[in-house]
DNA sequence: CCAGACGTTGTT
DNA sequence: GTCTGG
DNA sequence: CCAGACGTTGTT
DNA sequence: GTCTGG
């Protein structure tokens, strides 16, 4: 499941993040942001995302401008969980639970396959997502923090993202972005005002995740599946759906509980945590004292390195 | 015909 | 228990 | 996803 | 809005 993510990047870091081979240019391009009403609210980068918050998305171009070259996309920010468009009155007052969507009932559903239909596939961009462990029954739910594996010793050739992106304002590298699958959706309130909003699809957990939850996003691992799944004009619904396929590509870590309050955004939230020395403290006092006696002993080898470099 | 769902999660 | 807000 | 409310009156 | 159930 997918209930809460994690995006830092200010909107000219990620234009930069998203950088896509534009195959007319035959060149790197960053993808326009377009700003939307939403209900007068702006994305803000956080490390504790929750529903109901704007964040950016990825479409194609086609969907807003027709004439816009095959390929091209926009970045959009958007409300996380999809207003239903049937709604009428407050946008917050429908009872569907729409920050989700199950790809194995959209075919079905009365929500989304006409969504799907109609050509509303985007891509959710994040730096990670939290998974709440559920499939062992412990005093505490222990969350995770859950990224692309950042693997830079693989060549990266044309078909890959780019991994770095300089501008003259700031510089951003070296880090692999997470794009989910979703589908979104503009509702109109009553003043015929857009809100954009979308819900991020699951499937069921591969080997690689299963350990930790049942479900997972549909998380697109390479360019060609990006490309795929946001191309409405050319790849048909179904086709795309065959493409959603569950990630391996991931790497994780236990956090601290401070990020089950949505409250709390900082950079705290996706901060790894010692589940070993958390669980032996309480246990195994020793154990403790044996690794304080290491960090000792560490802390007194780098202090007679950096007096050698000195010297 | 009208009423009611339309969605997901986790838990018992 | 169930709904709303973040 | 989790946290927190879940209610009304009268007075400052 | 549109479909299903009664």
């Amino acid at each position: 499941m997918c209930g809460r993510t994690g995006l830092s990047l200010d909107k000219e870091q990620l234009r930069c993040a998203c950088r896509y081979r534009d195959k007319s240019l035959n060149d790197y391009v960053k993808p326009s942001y377009l700003t939307e009403y939403n209900d007068g609210k702006e994305y803000s980068p956080s490390f504790n995302i929750a529903p109901t918050d704007i964040t950016p998305v990825l479409v194609s171009a086609r969907n807003f401008q027709k004439d816009s070259d095959a390929g091209q996309r926009i970045l959009k920010p958007m409300m996380w969980g999809i207003i239903p468009p049937w709604h009428k009155g407050d946008y917050k007052s429908h009872k569907l639970t729409t920050n989700n969507c199950r790809i194995e009932n959209i075919r079905y559903s009365k929500l989304y396959s006409p969504i799907l239909n109609n050509g509303g596939r985007c891509v959710i961009v994040a730096e990670g997502f939290y998974e709440w462990q559920t499939t062992i029954k412990t005093k505490i739910k222990q969350p995770y923090y859950i990224y692309m594996k950042q693997d830079f010793t693989q060549p990266v050739d044309d078909n890959c993202q780019p991994t770095s992106c300089h501008t003259t304002e700031n510089v951003w590298e070296n880090k692999r972005l997470l794009y989910m699958a979703g589908l979104y959706n503009v509702w109109q309130d009553s003043e015929n005002k857009n809100i954009y909003s979308y819900s991020v699809i699951t499937l069921e957990s591969n080997e690689v995740m299963s350990w930790l939850h049942d479900r997972m996003p549909a998380i697109l691992e390479c360019e060609q599946q990006i490309e795929s799944w946001l191309d409405v004009d050319n790849v048909p619904a179904e086709k795309a759906l065959s493409h959603l396929l569950p990630a391996k590509n991931l790497e994780w870590h236990p956090v601290s509980t401070i990020v089950n309050n949505s409250k709390y955004k900082s950079s705290d939230c996706n901060k790894k945590i010692d589940l070993e020395s958390k669980v032996k403290s309480s246990q195994k006092p020793l154990t403790e004292w044996f690794k304080k006696a290491n960090k000792r002993k560490s802390e007194h080898e780098i202090d007679h390195d950096s007096v050698k470099r000195k010297l």
